[in-house]
DNA sequence: AGGCAAATTTAGCCCTATCTAACCCTAAAT
DNA sequence: ATTTAGGGTTAGATAGGGCTAAATTTGCCT
């Protein structure tokens, strides 16, 4: 099946939102996550629908079917080895590569991402902690450790993945010491999702509004494998 | 100025194709190159007019304008660079490369170039050993040595540039020595372009019919930097 | 000069991906 | 049971890239 990379970049972006197994995810989110309208995402679901990527509820949204897991799968991999790649062997920081591997990611041969993967030496994560899917693109597990917004106060936790794709905030935390495998105290969780921290060994302290704190999990380091 | 990877494709194949500096390139000689009808070129080449990438005279061909040239050239830059890196750092073929780089060439950031020429120490020359365009993007003087056809019978010479992009053609090159760099015995020079080889070291012969060896440059030890 | 074959352009169509404007559904609130 | 706000979908437009078939132009040959 010969697919665009705009299709894949919706599949993609589908598998992302879709937290339940079940749960539907919207049009309205789809078009924010692409910056495309609402009318540009219907149009592409009646597509992918007619190829069973998707299943689809009109006016309730959609969920992958199994062939659109495994294509966003896919491309999952692809970006996330390009990640790895681009910081183990390009010199790119952390907070460069998103936008680089996000084109990349749907022209690169299964060469390519096959000798990628062994110049890496077959990695688990990205820079940024996330899973890499394997080759065989089975679903992979749930994300290891808990958002960061769920510790007690006076935790202290590893920083498992900070799944942000903004660079100045990803420059910001990593001035503040903040990078997955970093120890963390946790000083306050404010009611309204603010989360205060310090690394362990830098006295400056980083405060985090809801929406970033979202995107850093974190596991005590008990479970901490 | 925002082009389509294809736009970068034609402004390529007319830079390849213009071998005269003031020399016009066809339409139908674009067709063949990108493997399209000769209206779809027509309809693009009036579009590049628009955008000054070209200079046309109806029914006559045309030229790249300097800007043209300068796009033409970062994109040979991109693919060339991309096959040096691919050979060197990732393990392919130079059988292999051509196909990938033709891909990505117009998908990579100008902070990607940079990484990639960094990484390979600025070479001048792809696997092929054709002479990567410099950052400046300036028209690189002409290409080194004379199409291997020019050759005397008898000739010792040094290849310099094997520029064919087709895989098992060069697979079989390969096998038979026939390399940038190695030194060859022209043993014949038949009437109808077909030149028959021998690479130093190695008894084997090769025989190159007329389209093969057109692509083969050489130069006399002695002019052999 | 006239005619003809080959190359090029024009005309008219298709498909993808996007937009805006207009219309329609769903679900929650009355 | 209605209303209504907030999506979602339909309709119609535009722009890029492509094709085939039908004109045109060129350039060469007689
Ligand atoms: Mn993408
Ligand atoms: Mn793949
Ligand atoms: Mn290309
Ligand atoms: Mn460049």
């Amino acid at each position: 099946m010969m697919l665009s990379d705009v299709m894949e970049d919706y599949l993609k972006a589908i598998y992302q939102l879709q937290r339940g197994d079940d749960e539907r995810v919207k049009t309205s989110a789809i078009a924010e996550e692409l910056d495309v309208t609402s009318p540009t995402v219907t149009s592409m679901l009646e597509k992918l629908e007619d190829r069973s990527l998707i299943d689809r509820e009109k006016y309730r949204g959609v969920t992958l079917t199994e062939e659109g897991e495994t294509v966003a799968l896919e491309v999952v991999r692809h970006h996330r080895l390009l990640e790895a790649y681009l910081t183990e062997h390009l010199d790119y920081d952390w907070s460069e590569v998103h936008e680089e591997a996000d084109r990349l990611e749907h022209h690169i041969s299964e060469n390519f991402e096959a000798r990628v993967a062994a110049a890496l030496d077959e990695p688990e994560v990205d820079p940024h902690g996330s899973p890499i899917p394997s080759p065989d693109l089975e679903p992979p597990n749930t994300a290891v450790g808990n958002p960061i917004s769920e510790c007690g106060e006076g935790d202290t936790v590893i920083v498992k993945e900070v799944a942000d794709h903004d660079p100045e905030i990803l420059s910001y935390l990593a001035d503040h010491g903040l990078e997955p495998g970093v120890e963390l105290e946790v000083l306050e969780v404010a009611p309204f999702g603010m989360v205060t921290a310090s690394a362990r060994g830098s006295d400056t302290q980083v405060s985090l509004p809801e929406d970033v704190a979202r995107h850093i999990r974190v596991a005590l380091p008990a479970e901490a494998e």
